[in-house]
DNA sequence: AGAGTGGGTTCTAAATTGGAACTTGTCAAA
DNA sequence: TTTGACAAGTTCCAATTTAGAACCCACTCT
């Protein structure tokens, strides 16, 4: 299976993937989440070459989880933002950190912290359910096939 | 950057990515939560040539996501299943489905829905914090350094 | 006029992936 | 006693993708 074919899986696992799925996209959108714009500053602080970096800013602008806002004129210059549907990657990212910190935290500790404005405490995010906010784990849901799965390969 | 240098930066996601982030590996793991154990039957769901599929399953087990399990002898035949570490990656699929089934769905709808034995309801699974139970958004959290953050690249 | 800035594009070499065929034990049927 | 089938790989070559470095363009500033 090629990259383009990704999308067109009955799972929105591989839909998810074909936005996300390469190596620099989420790194590229982590930095968003801290805030950086600009074309140079992505470049100075993720180590990918500027080839790949115009390459994937096209991608996730035509994906629309970033948009390209200008900044100035003259010359016309443009920064990266997140979009609505960028920012509800949120979930997936501190999914990714809260594992990395469990399984893959060095000997001096998490590299980052989060703190809930709401409450203000440092915590661990956790997957809850919609309707009754319990936690859930592998071990307590179970996957039905959806209106969208297809009749020959009703999976996930 | 290679591949083989993104586990040693101080960021979690990219700790992550180094265990997780190419086309494959999340949807061998996402087959794996299916009960999917075994090379032909990955090889047969997932349209991976042989080759990449060996080496991904190679690299889940190095990284302790998968363990190895014989499932016969003569002739000796391993299966494969998800780790405890493997386990806790539910959380990052679960908000890749999620985020996939708001975003990416088709007008046929969700491919796969989820129940929560817990409570018996069809969830949406939300990022919750641990101390609050409140939910977690881009925009009610703050990032800090942590401990693991490096004197001059305390990011995330 | 010359240098600097921000945001790219173009080129070639190296790394990664896809595709198809081949290998290794083992059993079971012809 | 070949012959075939099965499951789980491995090997080899071609195609695709990526890294690395140099180049380009539209301005502004000195």
């Amino acid at each position: 299976m090629r990259w383009a074919e990704l999308d067109r899986e009955a799972c929105s696992v591989a839909r998810t993937l074909s936005v996300i799925g390469d190596r620099w996209s989420l790194l590229i959108l982590r930095d968003c989440f801290l805030r950086v714009r600009r074309f140079e500053e992505f470049e100075a602080r993720l180590g990918i070459t500027r080839h790949r970096l115009a390459d994937r800013l096209k991608k996730l602008v035509k994906a629309g989880v970033l948009k390209r806002v200008p900044y100035q004129e003259r010359p016309r210059r443009y920064e990266y933002r997140l979009t609505e549907k960028g920012l509800d990657l949120n979930a997936v990212l501190l999914a990714m950190v809260h594992w990395g910190d469990t399984h893959m935290a060095g000997k001096r500790g998490r590299p980052a912290l989060y703190e809930h404005l709401d409450c203000g405490a440092i915590f661990d995010p956790v997957m809850c359910c919609s309707a009754c906010g319990g936690k859930v784990t592998a071990r307590n849901i179970r996957i039905l096939a959806g209106p969208g799965a297809l009749p020959a390969a009703n999976d996930a």
